[in-house]
DNA sequence: ATGTCC
């Protein structure tokens, strides 16, 4: 047996960067390799025995990314039947719909790399999609009962940008009752109407980056319209304060519901209820109309980061989606034989060519799944492949936090940011801040390194690269 | 993550 000097208990080595470790409540499954593996904290695996005593489990597991979180750890994937299962927001996380979209351009990344230009790009994307926390994008002609409703198809037809607008998403609608939206706070459409298509703070960006795609992996990019030094704008939001007030009415009404039935945990951040309880249902219900927000968020910014492409750039270009997909949620799929609720909190959904949830776009293939770097460091586009079964398709979402904000202000310097970002040099990475002061808290050291957790991915099978995206210029919030 | 804190 392999020494692991932070979990203490009894693990079995499954295959290549795959650990069965046995605690007191169930099992956990870890995909990592062995530096990953050796490096996760303490608290990951007490924080999943909390989880594990949620009855009925039927899978648990973290991708090499996982940290600690709010009740759960950001990395997990977890699945209970949908007949007798649970639903818990802190498995589903706080941003819910949190996740990525990549649009394509026809530039080659040399074309636009002089500074001047980037730095147009910058501005104009700057102006026309805000990061506050207080927006006002003024898209008054969009009803966002519409768009909580329906997502992407409620939409008016002069924000379809593209012919693959729909077809290139994980999910462009979902269906729910939508007497539930009664029951929230209505002051929560004010807020949405004036925050939709802004971007948000913490981790969520815009960047644009260039395409390294693998030798052998030429002739899948080339079919998903890619190619080797190609521009590509890459985006990571969420469902801003729509999604943040679902979540927080429902832990209320959750953990009320809870001491009613008599539920504890060690944990009194972890809040679960039963999938078929009216508390389960009604947050259920309305996750889906944060997913619908989300998704249709990512839609406007993307329509926002098109305009000002033509007004820096001055050519009435289209930027087609290649897809969005979403790593903060609680699905239902059918795995082995029988509906599950599937939780993805930080982690990515990878479905394997042929996989019979693919969107049509990407059967044959499987669809791209999108893995943010830290700031100044590479981003991935992956495939899922058919031996991510053992996992449920998840992958990681991204590199992980290594340390918290905090610790990571007393730790880094503004100096130390501003070399990892290159500042002063030829191939310095643009950002839209004066200071790096502001958003040190998301300097690249606050991050796992995010190459030893996509090689732990490819090397437990979960998945391939396809290209590895390099930054060239971000613009982030606060 | 979040109109970031009752």
């Amino acid at each position: 047996m392999q020494k692991n000097l932070q979990f203490k208990g009894h693990y079995v080595h499954h295959g290549k960067n795959h650990h069965e470790c046995e605690l007191e409540h169930g099992k956990v499954h870890v995909f990592a390799n062995d530096d990953v593996f050796g490096s996760f904290e303490a608290g990951v695996y007490t924080m999943a025995d909390n989880n594990l005593r949620i009855p009925r489990n039927q899978y648990f597991s973290y991708t090499p990314d996982a940290h600690i979180g709010v009740g759960t750890c950001i990395g997990t994937t977890a699945v209970w039947r949908m007949s007798d299962g649970f639903v818990s927001p802190s498995i589903v996380g706080s941003d819910i719909g949190c996740g990525m979209r990549v649009h394509l351009t026809p530039y080659h990344s040399s074309e636009l790399s002089h500074k001047d230009t980037l730095k147009k790009l910058v501005d104009a994307i700057g102006r026309f999609v805000p990061t506050n926390e207080i927006t006002n994008t003024n898209y008054s002609d969009i009803d966002i009962l519409e768009v909580v409703r329906y997502g992407l198809s409620g939409l008016p037809e002069k924000y379809r940008s593209d012919q693959q607008w729909l077809s290139h998403v994980e999910a462009a609608n979902f269906p729910y009752d939508h007497a539930y939206l009664e029951k929230l706070p209505p002051i929560i459409r004010k807020y949405a109407q004036g925050q939709l298509g802004s971007l948000g703070g913490g981790n969520h960006f815009i960047e644009l980056q260039r395409l390294e795609i693998p030798q052998d992996k030429k002739e899948l990019a080339k079919s998903w319209g890619m190619f080797d030094g190609q521009l590509i704008v890459m985006i990571h939001s969420g469902s801003r304060a729509w999604g943040a007030m679902v979540g927080k009415e429902h832990n209320k009404v959750i953990k009320a519901a809870m001491d009613s039935w008599g539920i504890s945990n060690p944990d009194p951040a972890l809040i679960y209820a039963p999938i078929t309880s009216e508390e389960g249902k009604a947050y259920l219900n309305l996750m889906y109309s944060a997913l619908n927000f989300a998704v249709a968020n990512r839609h406007m910014i993307a329509f926002g980061v098109q305009e000002a492409f033509r007004e820096a750039l001055g050519e009435d270009i289209k930027l087609p989606v290649l897809y969005d997909l979403m790593h903060n949620y609680a699905l239902k799929e059918f795995h082995r034989g029988q509906p599950m609720l599937v939780h993805r909190k930080g982690t990515t959904r990878a479905l394997p060519p042929g996989h019979f949830l693919n969107v049509p776009a990407y059967k044959e293939t499987g669809h791209p799944a999108l893995i943010p770097g830290s700031m100044g460091t590479a981003s991935y586009i992956m495939a899922g492949r058919a031996e991510g079964a053992k996992n449920f398709y998840s992958i990681c979402h991204g590199a992980g936090r290594l340390r918290s904000r905090k610790a990571t202000k007393a730790l880094v310097s503004v100096e130390e940011f501003q070399r990892s970002m290159k500042v002063g040099l030829e191939d310095e990475i643009l950002v839209n801040h004066d200071s790096l002061e502001s958003i040190l808290d998301e300097c690249p050291q606050a991050y796992k390194d995010v190459d030893a957790i996509i090689d732990s991915v490819v090397g437990a099978e979960l998945a391939d690269v396809v290209a590895k995206c390099l930054p060239l210029a971000v613009i982030k919030g606060r």
